[in-house]
DNA sequence: GGGTTTAATATTGTTGACAATATTTAAATC
DNA sequence: GATTTAAATATTGTCAACAATATTAAACCC
């Protein structure tokens, strides 16, 4: 591991909060791909005992951010962006596509003005040059869509990816265009304002497309 | 010397045998929707501590089997047959179509054969009766098809999936029609020896639409 | 008697010690 | 000196006791 350490645990709602400090860890880099991950380390740094940090791990091991190999040990999983590109953007183009055209109707107003207060937040975002906060919008602006949805496999399955979707984009970062991402989105969030169920499939489509092409180095 | 060498034995934990067992218990129904799981019960019932009981149960939780209220109590999850086929039976499409594209020129004639005996066994099994023997057969046929897949990827999307969709069959299992499980194997398995990649994408597509509509009963 | 507060109970959450396993280091053998 | 074997160390796996929280039951007030 490397020299980066984690600051002391409040007592309080321990294994979400154990998971969702180490996913930032590795989420913004400070443990890169390959970093081991010791229990003790962890537990101690955060003091607190191993216990909810070896669920925590578990955790993170099925949201394909780390790799554990029984009674040897732990580390932070290098991302495969062909994988995600090929395997995880279309597991969330389906799930996506679902909840559009089955909770179009339940998309009011208020709902149409939050996504587009995101947009707007991107292009600030852009044109301050901050970069990482491009990433968490667009993953939010999908976020967003996807909770509309009760069925409990979307969320499950959308909880299973994410942040491998998120990590893919944060790595690849440099070689995205930038300056498209917000007029992209914008494009599918005038769509789905249509509430034309066919305009809101093809946008999703082809909003799904165009994110990909928007990565200008072959990661083939 | 030959260099035959045994394969390593599994390093089996606690915690997976303990998640292997309750997962069995929940499949095969001895568990049934919304039963109550106490961590305590299962440690006792297994002569151990909590502590891998608690791991499995994180895991089956993630599996889509159980759900778990925290503070509260954990309970099987009672599956929505729309959702398995409206989500994950598309998600299996999806993986099980890029395994095939990918790796048709992996499949030798061992391979063949293999899936050839899982469809022999098919045609036993329904003219004996053993039903539930009919959705193993199903499950492992699909899954010699995505261990082909180096991608760790497609291996922790069908562990996340695999068991929602066999409870789903087993569930529905008086309202399939069996006969032509088998036939509909049979034709995805020529359609694989051609190795034609056209032709193989296009039977796993007609494969799925056909399993789907094998179910006589409406579910939607 | 109905509703509210408070105690009792049941269950999950957390911990620190101990056990099992893998890796590394040192010793022994050739 | 290289290879094997054995001891030492590091790390994960498991356990049983304790703490925190939610549910239930009881007591209390009006």
């Amino acid at each position: 591991m490397s020299d980066f350490t984690f600051k002391q645990q409040a007592n309080t709602s321990l294994r979400e909060k154990v998971t969702s400090d180490l996913r930032e860890a590795i989420l913004s880099g400070n443990l890169s791909p390959g970093a081991r991950i010791r229990e003790m380390d962890v537990a101690e740094q955060m003091g607190i005992s191993r216990g909810p940090v070896r669920e925590a791990i578990r955790q993170l091991e099925r949201e394909g951010l780390l790799i554990s190999y029984p009674y040897k040990e732990t580390v932070v999983a290098d991302l495969d962006s062909n994988e995600v590109r090929d395997i995880l953007i279309p597991i969330r183009l389906h799930i996506e596509s679902f909840v559009i055209k089955r909770y179009l109707d339940k998309m009011d107003e208020a709902f149409f003005a939050n996504l587009q207060s995101i947009v707007d937040e991107m292009r600030q975002a852009f044109q301050n040059d901050q970069k990482s906060r491009l990433v968490e919008l667009d993953i939010l602006f999908h976020q967003q869509i996807l909770e509309l949805a009760a069925e409990r496999t979307v969320l499950l399955t959308w909880q299973s990816i994410v942040n491998q979707i998120r990590l893919h984009f944060t790595k690849n970062l440099p070689f995205f265009k930038l300056d498209h991402l917000e007029t992209d989105h914008q494009q599918l969030l005038d769509a789905l304002r249509t509430r034309d169920p066919a305009v809101a499939e093809q946008a999703i489509i082809k909003h799904t497309a165009s994110e990909d092409s928007l990565l200008w180095i072959a990661t083939k």
